[in-house]
DNA sequence: CAAAACATGTAAGTAGTTACATGATTAT
DNA sequence: ATAATCATGTAACTACTTACATGTTTTG
């Protein structure tokens, strides 16, 4: 959804080169955000042009390495890109991008958006129970029925799931996770 | 990953027009995964071209509307990626493909699919066990560092509630989630 | 000195998104 | 009749993947 994005962050967590990026992306920020080093490098020279990072002049160290730095106008799109973008349920590792945002240059007011979030899951889980109810109430059930079942009990325990994280991390951006 | 074969999964449990299709990926199927009507247009024709699926010739009502359902090569095509195609931890819904597969055409042996994921998720969860161990045992923290340990913990939920729903499907696949 | 790891890129092909386009049927 | 929904498609653009390509530094 926004791999320039993703690596703006990355950047202002620690300036780094391309090399460095793709091994950050395949090790930790790998877990919830995948980017391959054509990626990064396509990126990376991408934003140079559009003025959001810059080549970091490796004073002494004139080899091939090419260490970036995020400039002000980075900075200001990330903060934007934060603002301005509603995620939806779906957008789960992109909301986690923005907490490491927030984490890096915040804060953001990314409170707000957790809430809505937080409507918005209840729905969704409030849609699957009632799907339970319509047509898993029953006794007897075929191999076929149990199993379409149990992928609809795989959404219903990762909603819950994402409410329960919700309202651990609602307090540290300022806002309630009322009920 | 895999929207042919998720576009087959749908026809094997009803056939239906690119409409009917567009429709259902936005209701229930869209829950867990999409595609849009230009998408699926393509797919269908090109999986009359490899000869996957084909017209039911709508008999009487000779309107514009085309139904599609799976031949018996789009058929063993699907059973072939069930077998064939090995997912990792990240690949969540398309391992609810699976078993959606399995529900409709099945049984096609998915129990050791799930037994091995079962395996990864477990060490994947150690990791994140050793990295909260090792950067987030301590006392004060600061707001930014409890960010941070928000992200871990979205990460250490959603593995333990994958490794719990696992113990529940895992019976239904005539596995065992020992231990 | 040879292999592994470092480091950055181009090129081609595939898949996905967004915009455009058209016409038929059904309901008000 | 006119608006909404049904129904199917093309075209252009953007993003992503896979393969190719090249040279350097470090380590055994």
């Amino acid at each position: 959804m926004s791999t320039p994005h993703a690596i703006l962050i990355a950047l202002l967590e620690k300036p780094s080169s391309g090399y460095d990026l793709a091994r950050r992306f395949d090790r930790a920020i790998g877990y919830f955000w995948r980017a391959t080093h054509q990626q990064i490098y396509r990126e990376l020279g991408r934003m140079v042009e559009t003025g959001w990072v810059a080549v970091v002049d490796d004073d002494a160290d004139a080899t091939r390495r090419k260490v970036y730095r995020v400039l002000r106008a980075g900075r200001n799109e990330v903060a934007r890109w934060v603002r301005e973008t509603p995620l939806g349920v779906d957008d789960r590792n992109a909301f986690l991008l923005k907490l490491r945002a927030d984490a890096a240059i915040g804060p953001l007011g990314v409170g707000g958006e957790l809430v809505r979030l937080i409507g918005e899951h209840r729905a969704r889980l409030n849609t699957y129970r009632e799907i339970e109810q319509r047509d898993f109430s029953g006794r007897a059930s075929t191999d076929a029925r149990q199993l379409q079942y149990a992928i609809l009990r795989a959404g219903i325990m990762q909603e819950q799931m994402w409410l329960d994280w919700a309202r651990e991390v609602a307090p540290l951006l300022g806002v309630r996770a009322d009920r």
